[in-house]
RNA sequence: GUGGCUGUAGCUCAUCUGGUUAGAGCACCGGAUUGUGGUUCCGGGGGUAGCGGGUUCAAGUCCCGUCAGCCACCCCA
């Protein structure tokens, strides 16, 4: 023994993989309801595929080897450069826009801390082949329905939205240039971790004015409206506020512009985001990003493919889940088995497991000792209390002639909670006659389920 | 990659300033008990104190190294 998973690696036990599993359904539940449909790729891909994007100096943070046929290989640190490549391959034949959304396995060779390991899931939700700002809604409104299918309002979430076009244009307005505005990205990037005076020395040393800076600070606290009255004026900033209070405008419609919040601080890398851009947060600002994304209309023609319009984002298992974890919105998803079977006294083995048999195969889970000996001699009452460490919803005591007596475990509300079925045709295999049977055997789990009062 | 903190059973932690066979609760396993039932009682398995080295008559307890975890930086997903 001893050993352990690699670090940064996760060891999935029934518990977690229930959370995972939950948190799987949901993104597939919501990503389906805007009627995005599920891709994947391969987990490996050739090493190319990650530095022609990115340069040489990605590989340090790539797990990369060289595989037994002498090919350059990585682990995907992202889905986009295989999305783009599919998509690209196809790009003339697929019906415009492209929704799809994938869950794929992505590994980082880092060192890990909280919220950060070296393999995580990541939902993936893009659109391809459309350049409105209406996709750019749609695109948030998938990320904020998920919160809201977890049950994380936004008093608990915040989308703060930035948008790259109308950044470029205040910069413009300001008179600051291309050469000058990586710089100032990277200080709008770090605006809130970092002191403001250091910010304003970096901006000065980028060779911003002293007027420069100060506005370039102010873009910090700046809401949607501020903006508007600021610079509504500026023939090069009005046209980028004009689409963004459209964009505004059909979030609003979609139900979403409670989550949003206007942040030009929001920059998100350096590298190919074009227009809209997004992170969600936790409203206390405990954790890392949850999410994080927007439009990259350049990236699929760079890449050497179509010049398609895209946008997209990535949805973390891992700071999701320990925020889910932290606000109690995990409820445990573990299954359990629905009857744990006990033989009644004289009883035969092969009875129980005819009995078992027949209740599975209406779907039912059924577990019971599989120790025959203990399963024949061991007491009903003893076995019942197996049935309840091990976590079945209730225990099915099989009587003689067919009728069973059903223990429901989880009543908490004093009513009587063993109940009688008589199970007669249902073992009998008479399909017709068996249908009100399992009706009441599932009523009578669903009750249990129920909370009482 | 850099720096700081931490490292005792599956989990949460004890073990006074280094001193006999390292303990408890929970969990797990077994037995008994409980007539509507996860109670109660008894018993059991499980730790070369992350690993390696050093100081000492003696180290879980001090020192060094290493590995791992946490936090910050870097970077981003």
């Amino acid at each position: 023994m001893g050993q352990r998973a690699l670090p940064g690696f996760r060891d999935f036990y029934p518990a977690e993989f229930a959370d995972r599993a939950h948190l799987f359904a949901t993104f597939r539940r919501i990503a389906r309801r805007f009627g995005f449909v599920e891709y994947d790729g391969p987990p490996l891909e050739p090493l190319e595929l990650y530095t022609q994007k990115s340069g040489e100096e990605i590989v340090g943070q790539l797990y990369n080897f060289t595989d037994k046929g002498g090919r350059e290989v990585a682990l995907r640190p992202e889905m986009t450069p295989t999305v783009a490549r599919l998509v690209g391959a196809r790009a003339a034949a697929l019906p415009k826009p492209v929704r799809w959304f994938s869950i794929p396995q992505l590994f980082r060779y880092e060192r890990q801390q909280k919220g950060r390991l070296r393999e995580h899931f990541q939902l993936n939700v893009d659109i391809f082949g459309e350049s409105d700002s209406l996709a750019d809604a749609e695109l948030l409104a998938v990320a904020c329905e998920i919160m809201r299918a977890f049950d994380l309002g936004p008093d608990d979430v915040r989308a703060r939205v930035s948008d790259r076009r109308l950044l470029n244009a205040l910069l413009s307005h300001l008179g600051i240039t291309d050469a000058q505005a990586p710089a100032v990205y990277a200080v709008l990037d770090k605006l809130e971790r970092q002191p403001q005076e250091i910010s304003r020395e970096k901006l000065a040393l980028a060779g911003c004015s002293p007027e420069q800076a100060a506005a370039v600070l102010a873009f910090g606290t700046l809401d949607f409206d501020a903006a508007v009255v600021a610079y509504g004026q500026s023939p090069t900033v009005q046209p980028h506020l004009e689409r963004f209070a459209q964009y505004r405008a059909h979030l609003d419609a979609l139900g979403v512009l409670e989550y949003v919040h206007f942040d030009l601080s929001i920059v998100r890398g350096l590298a190919y985001y074009t227009g809209i851009v997004f992170e969600l947060f936790d409203a206390k600002g405990e954790f890392r990003a949850i999410c994080g994304g927007g439009r990259y209309d350049t990236l699929l023609s760079s890449l050497g493919g179509s010049d398609l319009p895209a946008l997209g984002f990535g949805m973390g298992d891992v700071v999701l889940g320990e925020l889910l974890r932290a606000r109690g919105k995990l409820a445990s998803t573990l299954a359990r088995p629905d009857f744990w079977l006990v033989p009644d006294d004289g009883a035969d083995v092969p009875a129980v497991l005819r009995a078992a048999r027949a209740l599975r195969r209406h779907e039912f889970s059924v577990v019971h000792a599989l120790d025959a000996d203990r399963l024949w001699n061991r007491k009903p009452r003893t076995q019942m209390q197996d049935a309840q460490r091990q976590g079945a919803r209730a225990g099915l005591r099989v009587l003689p002639g067919g009728v069973a007596e059903v223990i429901l475990f989880d009543r908490s509300d004093g009513d009587a909670a063993s109940r009688r079925v008589d199970l007669a045709a249902l073992l009998a295999g008479d399909a017709a006659a068996s249908v009100p049977v399992v009706a009441q055997l599932r009523d009578l789990l669903a009750a249990d389920a129920a909370p009482s009062s």
